[in-house]
RNA sequence: GGGCGCGUAGCUCAGCGGUAGAGCACUGCGUUCACAUCGCAGGGGUCGCAAGUUCGAACCUUGCCGCGCCCA
């Protein structure tokens, strides 16, 4: 017997473990089925889940739950990554605290140290994942540090290299100087900051007295420039290009140039140029051949190429003294305030240092082409559509990818430099040295780039990876290409574009062809939850509190396309008091016997009632069906939610009750076995989206089923048991119950007082379902008797359904000035519908172009509503007579 | 500056050519033998504004107003 109130915790740790422990999540288990494949965006390491992967992984366990109860060989493979700067910072900030530090400790231990950290408190985010019920292959489960992984990635890595497309090249790159490496232009956050204008004077060479005003909101970069820049077609400065300023405290003589890059309009028209620490002068130096004089050292401090006064000053120490230096020799022209854009780093949070390094790169741009032509063709994509302009609009302007790290912990970028500065890329130290020594002797000794990978890098060959790649495995041979990607969209660029490139590149094949883009869980304020805001809601609190399948439920009936969601406890709540009704129904079937549907055929069943529900679940098993092919995830959530509260609750439970307690025997079994069929299909259909109380109730109801639901069937081909006629019959009953529900309630008759009800006008299908749902009227509508009458009864409420007319005879009970208020405005109303829709019929150009289903349509309406408006008129009448 | 998206009931949102829906909140009634984490009934919206297309517009087009995000 289930108990009185229903209690998710207990049940949702037993089947986890159960599922688990029988390899309910394994692939491979149907082998001749066709096989379904997501691969899981591995969360970072470091990482505990979210809100955001909650929702993310409760889609993918959505649609792995929905393929393996439709009988495929479903494979979610799930993972992590090894989020190098986050993970290094983790472990850095342990050392710290102990007093010591990596350098210290040296590369080799450091790197163990993080292992060790690894093993201890990497397995945060995969128990979370477990607890939110995510039924994930873990036998299969990667890191991207894995030994194998980690030979994936130098392959690819020494493969790509051997076809031109990593090189080493020296550009400016985004320099962390906290961190002290380089990082990816998706890693830095620009941030809008109150700063200064600072407009100097650099005097023209040859011309004493006269100056050029540049501006500036870096003053300590003018140590590093090597031009002044005015537009070509700006009139002021004509006779200056071609000349030289001093540029006063480096004390350097610097041409002035015509480049379109100066803004006339922006401060004086005139902009130093310092090639080597700022992106667009990199690019104009490069057109004027102009010198790159790199002022900074790795932690921007000011470096021997400035002035010894400014050596060795810190970057925003140097600034005050530039200014006050410049200051005391009269060539600050103005100092303004000024609102502009700063780039920060997003892991370290300080500002950004373009730096003139040596790095390695991918050839984005080439690589890019394949994986703009698979979207292009169809071969992958995107849901909803619109991303496909995102995706495109960054994927046609790529810059190269600087893919080198200046990490320890992370891929040792598999490059070996001779003494002469020869680079050697080999998959092994061994291979590096046969290379060498053929090119350059037996003597040569190398040395290991000591950079590391970028993490997006390996995560890029994360859908083959997994599968086995480079071995040729039974697993890459069947779940590769993968069917569908879901993840979101702040993650195309880093992620998804580049998994494109490396499938396509690698395996000739994309590597998904569906991408699914899901909506951004927002906090109440709609603002994007990040650790650094504090606003970040806890999936696992919500999950305690209201049940993990109260939370996957209302993460995917919010999730709409094209929308992000503002979660709100309140709706976890309610989707918790869903689980307490399905549980509650389930019970009431348990003690009306209604549990065993073994050997029922739903076309043999007689009874109006049953028919009835059983078409409703066939409508509703395709309604859901179809949603989740479509990925419309909240409509299928909330099919099958009006289904079991709206119809199999509230009408079919209470239509049922009669029968259930009749003396019966065959209208009963058959009424037991209809329900009890029902409810499988309803639990089967609810399973993706609340797996726990799903499987806890098909145990719990099922006499002794020797199968699990996870891996049960889905209900399909349900659809001829539709029987339309028994439908519009249970439709008729309910709007009958309904509108005697209704008057009574707003007529004040009191809900213990039993009416009788009279009939007037009724046709022959209509007395003889008022035959058949006699019981059930009864006692839905409290009434005391059903019976025909020929002459409409004085001092009655009267309504109107369909073509007869009703009567409640409580002459005693009502107040009469109520009815005919009541009458009054029923009128009225339908008074009003019918002149909208004589507006339509009457005009000319509606009945002549309209299409003919909606005139008739409108027709019927029309003469429906007059028919009701003629009966309770006469009604109104009648009650004057009586007053 | 360029791009994307959003303004529908008090709140959170569906609907995207045939005249408005859900959940929550609110009001009234209710301890009927599955469920008060409940039941029954009800109130509440000129669908941001304006013009256009159409027999017909929340829905399509254009402009405007307000808000958000991404890229410069």
């Amino acid at each position: 017997m289930l108990d009185k109130t229903y209690d998710p915790r207990a049940i949702e740790a037993k089947w986890y473990k159960h599922w688990e422990e029988t390899g309910a999540f394994d692939c491979g288990r149907r082998p001749d089925a066709e096989p379904y494949c997501i691969v899981l965006p591995p969360p970072n390491v470091t990482g505990s889940l979210h809100i955001g992967h909650a929702l993310d992984h409760t889609i993918q366990d959505i649609l792995i739950r929905f393929e393996r109860l439709r009988g495929k060989d479903v494979l979610w493979q799930p993972g992590t990554d090894h989020a190098g700067i986050a993970t290094q910072m983790v472990v850095e900030r342990q050392l710290d605290a102990e007093g010591t530090n990596r350098r210290d400790l040296g590369r080799a231990a450091f790197v163990e140290r993080v292992w060790k950290w690894k093993a201890e408190s990497g397995g945060t985010i995969t128990r979370q994942m477990r607890r939110l019920g995510a039924s994930c292959d873990w036998r299969r489960e990667r890191f991207t540090m894995d030994e194998g992984f980690s030979a994936a990635v130098v392959k690819v890595f020494v493969e790509l290299h051997r076809k031109g497309l990593i090189y080493r090249d020296k550009r400016l790159v985004n320099w962390d100087p906290k961190l002290k490496t380089a990082i990816s232009d998706l890693e830095v956050e620009q941030r809008e900051v109150d700063g200064h204008f600072w407009h100097f004077k650099y005097p023209v060479d040859g011309e004493p007295g006269r100056y050029i005003v540049v501006a500036t909101t870096r003053p300590e970069t003018m140590l590093g420039d090597t031009a002044v820049a005015v537009h070509p077609s700006d009139e002021r400065y004509q006779d200056l290009i071609g000349k030289y300023v001093l540029l006063p405290l480096a004390n350097r003589r610097i041409p002035i140039i015509a480049d379109e890059h100066a803004d006339p309009e922006q401060g004086s028209g005139a902009i130093k140029i310092t090639p080597a620490h700022d992106f667009n002068d990199f690019e104009v130096g490069k057109r004027h051949n102009l010198a790159q004089i790199n002022i900074f050292d790795d932690e921007a401090r000011l470096n021997d190429n400035t002035p010894a006064a400014y050596c060795g000053l810190d970057r925003y120490e140097a600034r005050k003294k530039v200014v006050a230096d410049l200051e005391a020799l009269g060539l600050v022209d103005k100092i303004e305030p000024r609102q502009h854009t700063m780039p920060y780093g997003d892991r370290s949070g300080v500002v950004i240092e373009p730096w003139l390094t040596d790095q390695w790169y991918v050839d984005a741009a080439t690589l890019a082409k394949e994986a703009i032509a698979a979207v292009e063709d169809g071969r992958t994509a995107f849901v909803p559509k619109t991303w496909e302009k995102t995706f495109f609009e960054w994927m046609r302007n790529i810059q190269p990818w600087c893919v080198s790290r200046q990490l320890w912990w992370g891929h040792q970028i598999p490059a070996w430099y001779a003494p002469d500065g020869t680079v050697f890329v080999a998959e092994t130290e061994d291979e590096a040295y046969t290379q060498a020594r053929a090119k350059l002797g037996n003597d040569v000794t190398l040395r290991r780039d000591p950079d590391v990978l970028d993490t997006w890098f390996s995560s890029a060959l994360w859908p083959f990876g997994t599968l086995g790649w480079p071995e040729k495995t039974p697993e890459l041979a069947r779940y590769y290409p993968t069917n569908v990607l879901v993840t979101s969209f702040d993650i195309i660029f880093f992620w998804v574009a580049r998994m494109m490139m490396d499938g396509l590149h690698f395996m000739k094949e994309v590597p998904f062809k569906t991408v699914y883009i899901h909506a951004l869980v927002r906090d109440e304020h709609g603002q994007k939850m990040s650790k650094s805001k504090g606003n970040i809601i806890d999936p696992l609190e919500f999950a305690d509190k209201y049940g993990a399948d109260a939370l996957r439920f209302t993460l995917a009936a919010l999730e709409t396309q094209g929308r992000d969601m503002k979660l709100a406890e309140k709706r976890v709540e309610g989707y918790r008091n869903f689980a307490t009704k399905l549980w509650n129904a389930a019970r009431f079937c348990e003690m009306n016997g209604a549990t065993d549907a073994a050997g029922f055929d739903p076309s043999k069943a007689t009874l109006t009632v049953n028919r009835w529900i059983i078409s409703e679940i066939a409508r509703t098993a395709s309604q859901v069906t179809q949603a989740l092919e479509a990925f419309r995830f909240s409509d299928a959530a909330l099919g099958i939610y009006d289904f079991i509260w709206g119809t199999y609750c509230d009408w079919y439970v209470e239509l049922i009750k009669p029968l259930l307690l009749g003396s019966d025997a065959a209208a009963k079994q058959e009424t037991q076995q209809t329900a009890a069929w029902v409810m499988d299909r309803m639990l089967a259909l609810l399973h993706p989206f609340m797996p726990f109380v799903t499987e806890e109730l098909w145990h719990a109801l099922g006499a002794k089923r020797d199968n699990d639901l996870i891996l049960s069937s889905w209900p399909t081909g349900l659809d001829a048991l539709v029987d339309s006629a028994a439908c519009a019959e249970m439709q008729w009953l309910i709007k009958l119950i309904t509108e005697i529900r209704s008057v009574r309630a707003e007529m004040n008759v009191p809900p213990a007082a039993k009416a009788k009800l009279l009939v007037q006008g009724a046709s022959a299908i209509t007395r003889q379902r008022l035959l058949t749902h006699d019981d059930v009227l009864k006692r839905l509508a409290r009434l005391e008797s059903v019976a025909a009458t020929d002459a409409a009864p004085k001092g009655a409420v009267q309504m109107v359904v369909d073509e007869a007319s009703f009567f409640l005879p409580l002459a005693d009970i009502i107040d009469i000035a109520q009815e005919q208020a009541r009458l009054a405005k029923t009128i009225e109303k339908l008074h009003a519908e019918i002149k909208a829709i004589d507006g339509r019929l009457n005009n000319p150009n509606f009945t002549a172009k309209a299409p003919e289903a909606v005139v008739l349509e409108n027709r019927a309406k029309r003469d429906e509503a007059a028919e009701a408006a003629a009966k309770l008129t006469a009604a109104l009448k009648r009650l004057e007579a009586v007053g």
